[in-house]
DNA sequence: TTGTAGGCGTTATCAT
DNA sequence: ATGATAACGCCTACAA
């Protein structure tokens, strides 16, 4: 139905080939005048090419898969943006794959990516990348490059931030501010960020001398909900605590909802912390204290690196790291 | 490189044909054994279907185009998820098209998705839908919805709410409070949405005796630093209002900032009202009264009505109607 | 129940 | 500077 390129190439009284290359801008070996003779006609039928036939016989499309736990969580929708921004600039285009925090999905996104042969994936899972998905990430030879994730391999293509870091700063600050008794609402346990933050939240705590009460300590779904229901458990066990660090700001919005709810005040009576630095931590009374993490660069920085291996194979596979920051806002207070 | 369905088919010494229909489920026609050995072979070589070529030889991939103005407006995640996830029970996966709001974009989007052949388009867009886009949309024979647009006509698929009746109800409401002065923060004056809502402002103020103060209308790109400034603008104008009423929720909540910012409290000095009845509006001080735009589910009826439109062409074309909903809750006071 | 062969729209190789 | 032709991996009549 469509116009191809075989029409073109009738109307212009040329070959398929000779259409073909000034398609795509192989200069070299046209005279101008066919070249503008085909051009012509392209536009007058207006001709688009046939992006599925292409990718068959040049074994690649230009379309990148993009892998998220949750489009619903404002930090993934900068990502997304950083990378479809990027991946456009360079001419691709992407596959969004929420997974709903489900390795289930994961795995079967994969598959899918590898049957439409994207050019390549940008994976962020929220759990610790496991073997078998590692190995089908890359048996198949498309590059990917991961997402906050795996930080113990030098040799795979990662964007990330030290979470483990990152909590420590806001953990420490939480100390400075006096704090003693921090509870801490964590994310899954089988979430390889959330044990990397948690980790940083114990080490902080040990570091300053303080004891890690497992008691305070509570998991769960990286959800504003959940944040709400896990306030409720701490409140309801009756620990003793001065403050509620999150896993993220999701769950510290959530945090303080269930506070307000029970005539707690922020951070008068409980301080408050998020992570991530999404922008609703500031639009909360009162404003988040977080730490930031430049998702929307992190996304553009994630495409960047996967077209350039994409386009140019021998690039190295190193990491890039971006460092977390602290910011204080107005959800903590000194005791 | 990858293991093809010819190797399948010599591996399992049938013939490619075979192969295909026991893939397709095309049981008719292949014994148990031959259908058992098959299924054997291409779990041990980890055959995966080239959907490529599969869409070569179809003229049709399981691929949908979804056109959204900006992922990082809250209000589009909802859609977009709702879309993913119902693609996905059909089988189908989405390419995420952000247009920014540029026309241009969305036109060139419109293109790529023509070249990769995708089997369905949803287009959200924020503008009027002109002329020359829907041609380009209806001459192109994959067929497409768009979601809150187009209202006018009757002939084509469509998820809509009435944004019209919408704001109404929510001026009205405002008018009730006693209020007279009602500022109005809108979209863009190209936009669809917007001028429909805008329209609801004043057929609302008309049609309660209450004439329609221009100065206190101002437009811009519906987002929050938008609303800010809009808001300053209003402020600095001197003009006269006891009410602010935006266009979207994400402008609300910028309006409430700039405010606090100038020590306005609300809803005791001035009240605001947002749309979209996005989270946010629940998480700010005062919680924000908007208009319920049930994004998720509409996302879902436009997958499922594109694609029940791909696999049965004969469905006819009418479009979908949602009720908007006013949410009442703290930024409004009865002065 | 199974196989043969042609073709989908392009690119790529090798001629001319 | 241009063209003929063989793939690419799969589906689908049509045969057997």
């Amino acid at each position: 139905m469509a116009v191809t390129i075989k029409d073109i190439a009738q109307k212009a009284n040329v070959s398929i080939t000779t259409v073909s290359r000034v398609l795509n801008n192989k200069s070299k070996g046209v005279g101008e005048e066919t070249r503008k003779k085909i051009l012509d006609i392209v536009e007058e039928y207006n001709y688009v090419p046939n992006a599925v036939a292409k990718g068959l016989v040049t074994k690649k499309t230009n379309i990148l898969g993009l892998i998220i736990p949750d489009i619903t969580n404002p930090y993934y929708p900068e990502i997304a943006k950083g990378v479809e921004d990027t991946a456009n600039e360079y001419g691709y285009n992407i596959i969004l794959c929420g997974t709903n925090n489900q390795l289930e999905k994961e795995n079967n996104y994969i598959r899918i990516l590898k049957e439409h042969y994207v050019a390549g994936i940008i994976y962020n899972s929220s759990y610790s990348i496991n073997e078998t998905t590692m190995k089908q990430l890359a048996t198949t030879n498309v590059p990917f490059v991961l997402v906050e994730n795996d930080a113990d391999r030098k040799d795979i293509m990662r964007v990330y931030t030290d979470g483990e870091v990152g909590m420590e700063k806001l953990i420490s600050y939480l100390v400075e501010m006096a704090h003693k008794h921090i509870a801490y609402i964590s994310g899954p346990k089988d979430s390889y960020t959330a044990a990397k933050r948690l980790k940083g939240y114990r080490e902080a705590l040990m570091h300053h001398g303080i004891e890690v009460e497992e008691h305070l300590i509570k998991y769960g779904q990286p959800t504003r909900s959940n944040g709400y229901d896990l306030t409720k458990e701490l409140l309801r066990s009756k620990a003793k605590f001065t403050a509620i660090a999150c896993f993220n700001d999701l769950m510290a919005v959530g945090a303080l909802q269930k506070l307000r709810h029970k005539g707690i005040q922020v951070p008068l009576d409980v301080s408050v912390t998020g992570y991530d630095n999404v922008y609703v931590t500031k639009i909360t009374t009162p404003k988040i204290t977080t730490v930031e993490q430049p998702a929307y660069d992190m996304g553009c920085e994630a495409a960047r690196m996967l077209i350039e291996k994409i386009e140019n194979n021998k690039i190295p596979n190193s990491p890039i790291k971006f460092e977390p920051k602290l910011k204080i806002r107005e959800s903590v207070r000194k005791i």
